[in-house]
DNA sequence: GCCAACGTTGGC
DNA sequence: GCCAACGTTGGC
């Protein structure tokens, strides 16, 4: 049974139609910096889990879309490229710090649920955006799953 | 290992 | 831009 999660992302910097832009919808999710997150990340996440792309820091917080996870957790590359960002110091080759998966595009909502509604909606009263915002790596319930796709109507919207 | 200082996130 | 929540750092 493969799991559900729910990625944060700023749409500024990297949105869900860039997503969808990317070579065959595909992007590593790179600059994933925070441990509980990052042990999310490494250790539950596989491939072929569903994903939920949440776009924060923005006028419309909202679940906006479903990718999915495309490949095994692996090394952030860009931990290692002093040039950039996501730069880390104490990382290794041997040891890496940090992680990143790929994930495809899915689908874009014809209505993204906004965070705004969610909080409005009892059947997302225990669910970790509510509970834990900050989290950028969140498990999502079946239920939850299930009630996201019926408010949001899925459509596919593949390239 | 404690805890104060500091930095970041993200909704509003 | 404000500010509450919370994660990280580093002196002791």
């Amino acid at each position: 049974m493969s799991a559900i999660w729910l990625l944060k992302t700023e749409p500024d910097t990297f949105s869900i139609d860039d997503l969808r832009a990317c070579p065959d919808g595909t992007s590593g999710w790179d600059g994933v910096r925070n441990y509980q997150a990052r042990n999310r990340l490494r250790d539950e996440m596989c491939k072929g889990d569903t994903v939920l792309i949440y776009h924060s820091s923005c006028p419309q917080p909202a679940i906006v879309g479903e990718a999915c996870v495309v490949s095994d957790p692996y090394p952030d590359p860009s931990q290692f490229d002093a040039d950039s960002a996501g730069f880390d110091s104490r990382s290794s080759h041997d040891n890496p710090r940090w992680y990143q998966v790929d994930i495809r595009y899915v689908c874009s909502y014809a209505q993204p649920l906004l965070l705004k509604k969610l909080r409005q909606d009892e059947e997302f009263t225990h669910m970790e955006l509510v509970l834990r915002p900050r989290l950028s790596v969140q498990k999502v319930a079946e239920r939850e799953f299930q009630r996201i796709q019926q408010l949001c109507q899925p459509e596919d919207t593949s390239p």
